[in-house]
DNA sequence: ACCGACTGTCACGGTAGCGTCACAATTCAT
DNA sequence: ATGAATTGTGACGCTACCGTGACAGTCGGT
């Protein structure tokens, strides 16, 4: 589960070290160094969780906290604070605040990771690494393969991708803005009627196996992929 | 799973204990009480991992990480450090240095072992010292030697290595970064396209028995070693 | 000190996959 | 039934990605 991390810090170091692990951890570090540039950020590349420092010059972290949750468009994302060892007292205060959650320094990389996990899983329990199984359709993510009634099915990256959504949130419509958002990434920008040409895709190559009827169209609003 | 482990520490008594404590949890310690004894023990029985006292007389135990960083042989070896609970403000430091995990003396037994567990396992997962064979295939770790067909493939260090951890995770797609940093080791900065160039130079190592055909490239993501 | 083995990086070329368009087919409202 | 809206389909250039060969640097052994 790669995502989009924004991290507000001021010290470089920490920031590079942290940045750096997240990175290793197949995660996309954004940085800011204070508040203010988050701000900017979030509004542009909405990122899947945010870690902001305790303390920043100029805005606060818990400043900065209590601004993304008052804006309706960030007030989703998740926070994690980084607080040095000094107050527990000033957690209370701080989860009032809205941060999901803490980590004080110093932390091991090990347990940063942990806490993001836990994070993201709490806020997007979707998109596994298991294996997906629709009725004759099977396909599994570690070994990127796709059967069909037990027969290969090759596809593309994209296809690929589109096919794992679909199967993950099988048996609900998925407009094409979502599907774009969801499988392509909500900062690309794409015609919409490039998503029929996957689906078309898609179609055809689940053909041989009889499936493709599995992908259904559902007029004036987007597609669906369904069992029966 | 036992492994070989170094400890490198100054004070008797608790290489003493430490030492004690990794043979009751079954693995075999190599011992040095200063690091260019570790140096040197390190290059002659490569170790699956090393505990390193921050404090040494001499070289200090983030210049050895870094030395071992910086060797190509041993970059790969994880390493956990011993750091006093007065040194913890320099954690983050240290993490840049290369060390994989921290433990804060005092720690408990249980403390230890579960790091070293953990980061033996987060390595090289089931990457053991039995026979691995897939197919034809066939690789044993202790003689170093693999063989296609019953012919004998003679591979470089990195290509027996990259050869190794296929086949302890095959069928499963692995992208450049995990290669990377399972068989290069998380801490090395390589290019990714570095991993194609050794895939071809394994591929074209397997080719005299035919098998080169077992490494698959999915487009988009990464290598897969595959028996079908 | 020389040589050979091995490694990491680069550049070049081929191509699979992608996004877009144009047009055909289908569905819906009037 | 007819036109408008929506979706299916095939084709086409373009890009990113991957395979491949070459090359320089490093290290160890003789």
């Amino acid at each position: 589960m790669p995502a989009t991390i924004l991290v507000v810090e001021d010290e470089p170091a920490i920031q590079e070290l942290i940045a750096y692990n997240l990175k290793q951890a197949g995660h996309q570090p954004l940085r800011a160094d204070n508040a203010e540039q988050a701000v900017n950020l979030v509004s542009n590349a909405l990122p899947d969780l945010i870690l902001v420092d305790w303390m920043l010059p100029g805005m606060s972290g818990i400043d900065l906290a209590r601004r993304l949750r008052g804006d309706r468009r960030t007030r989703a994302v998740p926070i994690i604070m980084l607080t040095a060892r000094s107050e527990e007292q000033d957690k209370l205060l701080g989860l009032d605040t809205g941060a999901d959650d803490y980590i004080t320094k110093p932390f091991s990389p090990r347990e940063l990771n942990a806490r993001i996990k836990a994070v993201l899983r709490r806020r997007a329990p979707q998109m596994t690494d298991d294996v997906s199984q629709l009725g004759a359709l099977r396909l599994d993510p570690a070994s990127h393969r796709v059967t069909g009634n037990d027969e290969p099915i090759d596809l593309g990256p994209t296809e690929f991708r589109l096919l794992h959504f679909l199967m993950t949130h099988a048996e609900r419509v998925h407009t094409r803005t979502q599907l774009l958002d969801q499988v392509w990434g909500d900062h690309v920008f794409v015609e919409e009627r490039t998503v029929d040409v996957h689906i078309r895709r898609l179609r055809k190559a689940l053909e041989p196996s009889g499936l493709d009827r599995m992908i259904q169209t559902v007029r004036g609003t987007g597609y669906r992929l369904s069992a029966g």
